[in-house]
DNA sequence: CCCAAACAGAACCAATTGTGTACTGTTTCA
DNA sequence: TGAAACAGTACACAATTGGTTCTGTTTGGG
């Protein structure tokens, strides 16, 4: 079952919140562990990460928070995964050009699996948060409970 | 970190040995043991769930084996992650209709993930074990070892 | 008829990973 | 100075995965 972690999934979420509220700028985590019902510290750790990585800007001090560092359209579905999961690798022999699979001492598929792996990378990538935010925004009529 | 579990990756290598090897027909999994140096019980159960997806065919008793049920161009990539892996499924609320997602109540991110899911499936099945298999056959010179 | 080869299935244990929480520090503004 | 809010670290718990073991069941040959 290929699954991204619940941090990812609660992450992209919340990107998307924010993304919603528009240029309101800062945003902190415990407003949003309000308006989503997640944790305060799961909040925490997870917008630190999206800030380390570049897609967020926090400020400190007393009336900080958090702010989307780019347009909308310029952060890709790529980009949180990248920084809530980690790189994508789908075989440990996809990045370098180490093959160290254990068994199949010369399986030769490194080469594959980096081609499959970039596919996979570039589809990532054509999602943006903008996309995301958009549609999530106006939601099928038959919604669940809308 | 997207990774694909080993025993995945494993599947993947004896199935392009498999393809390689031709329409040698049966194929006993000490033999593949023997020659990927991975353990024979772990051979075995990879195989069995392989058989179980209906990408192998098994034979029993004294001369039995496993032969690939299909042509290596019928069989995708794809279809061998679901067979090992599971269905792909990024997010919880992929599949049926139901968001389960704990929080984030209304998050209204259900279709988008399900497109991306649809996509990224999409991309594992455009990939047949026969290319896999072909370009495996003909490494690029400069590889690891050769 | 009996035995060995080979697959089939289930159960099981160990290791890893992921999840979530708690605590302590650091920065900023009133 | 003090409170608000982010930053960083460390840790405990749970779930999943990886891998092994054991016990059938089928098939062919001596
Ligand atoms: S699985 Fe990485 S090169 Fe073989
Ligand atoms: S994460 Fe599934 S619908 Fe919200």
């Amino acid at each position: 079952m290929i699954r991204l972690g619940k941090l990812t999934d609660y992450g992209v979420g919340l990107m998307t919140r924010m993304a919603q509220d528009g240029a309101a700028g800062l945003t902190n985590a415990r407003d949003l562990s309000g308006r989503t019902g997640m944790p305060l510290p799961t909040v925490s750790k997870i917008l630190k990460l999206l800030c380390q990585a570049g897609l967020l800007e926090s400020r400190r001090g007393v009336g900080g928070g958090y702010a989307l560092a780019r347009d909308p359209r310029q952060i890709t579905l790529g980009d949180m995964v990248d920084a809530l999961e980690g790189p994508v690798a789908l075989t440990e022999c996809v990045g370098d050009g180490d093959c160290n699979c254990a068994y199949l001492a010369d399986c030769g598929l490194q080469q594959q699996w980096n081609g499959i792996n970039r596919r996979l990378q570039e589809t990532l990538n054509s999602v943006t948060l903008a996309e995301m935010a958009a549609e999530a925004a106006c939601p099928s009529p038959q919604g669940k409970g809308a």
